[in-house]
DNA sequence: TTGTTAGTGTGTCATTTGACACAGTAGAAG
DNA sequence: CTTCTACTGTGTCAAATGACACACTAACAA
């Protein structure tokens, strides 16, 4: 059983078959270090389930200054959603940070798997209001903690993240400078 | 036509006929400033629709300090989502800061709609996927875009939500003090 | 009228932060 | 091995910020 019948299996409770259906629509890509999911300018036509792997999710300001919008560390899924569901291009890019395993769900294959039966388009929206729920919290999170306790809560909980990313990347990812996150690991050595 | 019908129409492709049968599930509510939709620690069962009015989200964090989450502007949708979903308690509260006109849909009604039809349940999902681009949207502004461009932005787009709220709570929305606040204020007084 | 309360406007000052500069280091490419 | 490149570590300093303090105003109740 792969990560992305375990996940779905934990998450929802689907027969032997839906799962089997279900995962039967995504394509295994194994992704090295470095790996392009999508970038600036162009339409992100599938979404990818993240089974193992760091991916940096970014983009660049008006004045040309790289923000990190995410660092996701599977399992969870990822795409450009605004991309993906209204066909826009897309302003952000996204890169595997280390070698990876992802499972990819074609924009079209979507489109048809709603249609199908109302147990997947209930299934997607179970996904979607899920991540809306962690997003909502994520703001919260941004809006309420200090950059050092948001640093200490993602050594703790994503030391994967830590290892594979820039000191430079979450300086930004957590709205700070390099130098002032630097400041706090010097403070907190022994974490 | 009211406005959560106009709503529905501008933004969804729906017959008449099932204009009406929606708008039905909800009721309109007349609530004067200083009304509390909900608050900390109660299980939040509806989702509103703000027709018309400024509303208040906020919380506590562990100090006690209160932090503003989100300052609505009708019209558009309002509930904690995760109170909603999954019926735990609420750790924020929201209260009306104008007179305010409202639609609310009890748990119930949005559970058995979503079991009515196809057609429902692909209608929530598309609400829920338009919330989470808006609030993507959000942090993708709330880590690229400085707190001056933040307020100013805030003034050009929802003169109301500057008018109804107040400086403490604006300011606590965009992520800093009263003072700064008051200084970005004091630097653009032709804004 | 007189308190009372909540919110605003503003000055001072210590602290934090970002920007800049540059040395050190590790890994990749030749 | 050497060079190049990207990233890390670190010091200095000017600027921005938050905390504190207090006067002022408006709304409201007694």
């Amino acid at each position: 059983m792969n990560a992305l019948q375990l996940f779905f299996k934990e998450s929802h409770q689907l027969s032997p078959d839906d799962l089997h259906f279900i995962v039967n629509h995504f394509e295994m890509i194994s992704a090295p270090k470095g790996t392009i999911l999508f970038h600036e300018g162009m339409v992100v036509d599938a979404v990818y389930f993240i089974a193992e792997g760091v991916l940096h999710h970014f983009n660049y300001n008006e004045n040309g200054e790289k923000t990190t919008l995410d660092l996701h560390n599977g399992p969870c899924f990822c795409t450009d959603l605004e991309s993906f569901s209204d066909g826009k291009k897309s302003e952000d890019s996204c890169v595997t940070l280390t070698d990876s395993t992802l499972f990819k769900l074609t924009k079209d294959k979507y489109d048809a798997l709603i249609k199908t039966d109302v147990k997947w388009s209930n299934f997607a929206k179970d996904i979607i209001e899920k991540t809306l729920i962690k997003m909502l919290d994520q703001l919260k999170t941004v809006s309420t903690k200090t950059i050092e306790q948001r640093y200490l809560d993602l050594v703790k909980n994503s030391p994967l993240i830590i290892q594979s990313a820039s000191v430079a990347d979450i300086a930004s990812y957590l709205g700070t400078s390099r130098e002032t996150l630097h400041r706090i690991r010097k403070k907190n050595i022994f974490a």
